[in-house]
DNA sequence: TTGACAAGCTAACACCGTTAGCCTAGCTTG
DNA sequence: CAAGCTAGGCTAACGGTGTTAGCTTGTCAA
């Protein structure tokens, strides 16, 4: 509770269009004075309806927890039954990576640092994680996968990598190691 | 070359103090007036010696570069002759989480975002990376050992885990399972 | 009709990185 | 030794940031 559900549609559509402006332009694009703007109002009034720029940001995070979240389950959903658990993890994996590079700016606002947990809607941090934690079976090997994940993901999007390097292959070495 | 090798004293002096900063009191406290201040300057006197605050920051990465690399060369000599590789990367993985929870606004720093390669000294990150690159064998392991490490870290800095969650049990979950 | 309130506005504040332009002490050079 | 250059400090100021105070106005309820 208390994420969008009791928010007013002015609220909402202050975080659609902050969304939009993250993904279009990046971090730096997205002001309170832009997004403002493009609401056709000044930054201050703003203040109306949101308490402020952390407010915003947990607002956003928890939307890409939703999008996130809904896209791992349909790539978890979709894996035969009976698959292997490599299998699983892999298609797990290859969703989590797809979206990530997709929405890299959204990406990186959820990730990049701590999570505002007092703001976020209950148990959704838990069922976003939901099918790679499945896949992944024991806990501690679900907490290092999800390590793996994040960790190939950020650093491919910061481009830390070194350039040309095979990208997939250490995907799909580090998913084979660890769904053994 | 061009890192800190040809750099005047004041500059130098000026990475050492930044660096207390940081490492004190964390990234919001490390400003150009807070720096100056420190330093008995005023602000826009630090643009005699600096650039600006980009280049700032790369001299603190590649400082921090060194110092981690240190702590990782050291844990990786120190390794009895004729380890295991399991062995040997979880000494690494070991000593790479040590360095980053005892200096975690400078891990932040190093890795929070993509590397100002230009402004690092030729050289300086592989010889940081070595020893888990050696450690891990092959190249897309080195990869994946990299990513989970540096996931295992970030998160946990974080404190995107669910409290009172083993993590040493993660750790070891995911090297011996990488380590193979 | 009146009053309350939601939701806009302008002006302003403190702080940020940064630039322009001035001053002065000390070294170099004719 | 005098002249001049330069390194390295300074103040003032700019544009940008999030944010607050306080005013106004339109709408809806009593």
């Amino acid at each position: 509770m208390s994420g969008v559900i009791d928010a007013g549609p002015r609220v909402r559509e202050a975080v659609t269009v902050a969304l939009d402006i993250l993904e279009r332009e990046g971090r730096d694009a997205l002001t309170m004075r832009s997004l403002a703007g493009r609401m056709g109002i000044r930054a201050p009034s703003l203040y109306k309806h949101i308490r402020g720029k952390e407010e915003l940001d947990a607002l956003m995070i928890a939307e890409g927890f939703r999008r996130a979240g809904a896209a791992l389950h349909e790539a978890s959903d979709a894996a035969p039954p009976g698959s292997t658990r490599t299998a699983l993890l892999l298609a797990v994996a290859h969703a989590y990576r797809a979206w990530a590079l997709a929405h890299p700016h959204l990406y990186r606002l959820m990730t990049g640092g701590p999570l505002p947990r007092d703001r976020m809607p209950e148990g959704l941090e838990a069922w976003t994680a939901e099918p790679l934690v499945r896949a992944a079976g024991d806990p501690d090997l679900a907490r290092a996968a999800f390590a793996f994940a994040h960790g190939m993901t950020i650093l491919e999007l910061d481009g830390r990598f070194p350039p040309g390097a095979d990208l997939g292959g250490a995907w799909t070495a580090g998913v084979e190691a660890l769904a053994r």
